[in-house]
DNA sequence: GCCAACGTTGGC
DNA sequence: GCCAACGTTGGC
């Protein structure tokens, strides 16, 4: 299994929404160094950190599951879409996705100031000074050493609780 | 195929 | 809002 970051504003697409719509698509990745880990390299089972970019602070806030093959973005086809491509045909599609659906949120978020901070985080691409790029391979050690800072325990579903034993008392 | 100009990302 | 870094475009 390969781990990975995933980069999303979260005033446009926040761990919040995907911990309430549970599965999206993601869309409106143009750039191709992207586009091709999520069309030839990604697997579903992948786990991915989720970081908010352009926020305040910014860092890693979830973990994310790969839960499809790739597939088309459909919005390169649709001409109201700010994506849309006009060189992308459907019999050629230029941009390929995967979905995603939410794992967790990490108890305590990581902002990007302590990934920098930690001395073995800091070798993320993540703290890396000029990157941009909005998916990427995470190693496997520090996919491990953010869920442990992160308090996430790593169980892929969350335990449901059980309701309360329901006791009548009789005054 | 080079590279200057331009556009975008994203931290600060 | 600034600006560094990077990616894309298009003239030649």
């Amino acid at each position: 299994m390969s781990h990975w970051l995933i980069k999303s504003e979260p005033e446009v697409f926040s761990i919040t929404d995907l911990a309430r719509v549970r599965r999206e698509p993601w869309s409106g990745v143009r750039n191709y160094q992207a586009r091709n880990f999520m069309w030839k390299v990604m697997q579903p089972d992948d786990l991915a950190l989720f970081y908010h970019s352009n926020a305040n602070p910014p860092g890693i806030v979830g973990i994310a599951r790969v839960c499809s093959q790739p597939h088309p973005d459909p919005t390169q086809f649709d001409p109201a879409s700010e994506y849309f491509d006009p060189k992308a045909t459907s019999g050629h599609p230029r941009w390929w996705l995967v979905d995603f659906e939410y794992v967790a949120t990490l108890p305590r978020m990581l902002t990007l100031t302590e990934l920098k901070t930690d001395p073995e985080l800091a070798a993320m691409t993540v703290c890396q000074r000029g990157s941009r790029l909005s998916i990427h391979p995470v190693a496997a050690h520090h996919f491990a050493r953010v869920s442990q800072l992160g308090g996430w325990d790593g169980a892929t579903r969350p335990i449901p609780t059980p309701p309360p034993p329901h006791t009548i008392s009789f005054p």
